[in-house]
DNA sequence: TCTCATCATATGATCGATCATAGGGTGTTT
DNA sequence: AAACACCCTATGATCGATCATATGATGAGA
């Protein structure tokens, strides 16, 4: 038990500046001020840097010596390398452990209710979910981590809104996904590495 | 051109941490005190601090707030989450593009004269040249740098420290691989897998 | 006007000092 | 002796200030 405990200002300011870019206020190409990031969250510069290095290892930011960090740009090209590696990443997930099939069917239903109420956010959460139960569940934390630290979440939500990209079809996309995970059917890694690289542009 | 502009200090403090670690200097468990370090290179804590940052991301080092950080220890099941991370990587690599024959039957022949030599340090390095080769070949820089941030020369060099590991019959494992690639084998993928999977305790 | 040197400003990099927390030691109370 | 509260030290977290670099503005000279 340590109910106190605060987390570092490091972390804060790191949800802050991911949030940030979720939400719009950060877009690729964007030059993110030291000082002016401090002065606004009234701290200092030092725990700001270190947030920007967590973000910079997380691929979410790009720095130069002396230059500066700015929020790392695109092109469909690079979302289509990151896709790749997903791809592999959760294919080899399968290999290792398979999900909880009730989970997967709720994150579908979530995706369903989210589309119909008009919830694009609410769509990404679940997508994500969906995948995330994936990788979890294979039982490797290594796994999981290596594909937390592509940043799966904040682009998705970032490539939606500036590609304007319709997740409404990927609800249904994801049912033979389960299916193939309630059989046991032994190509479902293929079925899903097919699935993730059918999301690159 | 750009002749001058030296390095930030945070990553000379982040080689001579990972340096201290592949000769053993600080083992896992070790713990890392900013104050301490900070002294010894004569720069203050802030870019000790930020290099710190960066080891963690690699997993290299472990931290908790208000504790301080630790090299990371490590139990052979560790290790095998990372070497079926890694498989799956290198896999996915073969899919991409292929390596170049000529460079990885060089590796080879330097494993082997390391080995001749008696050079640990050498074999480390032309293994992991081997397979840096090939994830490099794909052509995917995310995969590359996804596959770097498992820092997987510094862990192959302190396991084979720790464990006694013998590589010399690494070389000779390896030139089934080079085959496969040259007669573009569509089993080398699986091959490559099974390959470094071969490598877990 | 064009070129280039100089300088001013903004900002990243680093520093030294202070604040806050964790862990261990010590003495007091029972 | 055991339990507990208190304090002390080491150290991580954060701060405010300074140093160093990059970028753009200014103006002299051709």
């Amino acid at each position: 038990m340590e109910p106190v405990a605060r987390p570092p200002l490091r972390d804060e300011i790191r949800d802050v500046l991911v949030e940030g870019m979720i939400s719009g206020r950060w877009g690729p190409g964007d030059r993110i001020v030291e000082r002016r990031l401090a002065a606004e969250l009234q701290v200092s510069q030092a725990p700001v840097r270190e947030a920007l290095r967590e973000l910079e290892a997380l691929r979410l930011i790009e720095s130069a010596p002396n230059k500066g960090a700015r929020v790392r740009g695109f092109t469909p090209a690079d979302l289509r390398e990151v896709y790749q590696v997903r791809a592999g990443l959760e294919e080899t997930a399968t290999r290792l452990g398979g999900p909880s099939v009730p989970a997967l069917r709720a994150h579908v239903a979530r995706m369903h209710e989210a589309a119909a109420a008009g919830s694009l956010d609410g769509q990404v959460r679940h997508l994500v979910g969906f995948h995330r139960e994936i990788v979890t569940a294979s039982g490797n934390a290594v796994l999981a981590s290596v594909w937390e630290s592509l940043g799966i979440e904040v682009w998705t939500h970032v490539s939606i809104r500036l590609f304007r990209m319709r997740p409404h079809e990927n609800a249904a996309d994801h049912e033979p996904l389960v299916e193939a995970f309630d059989r046991g059917d032994p190509e479902v890694g293929r079925l899903l590495r097919d699935h993730v690289l059918g999301y690159a542009p």
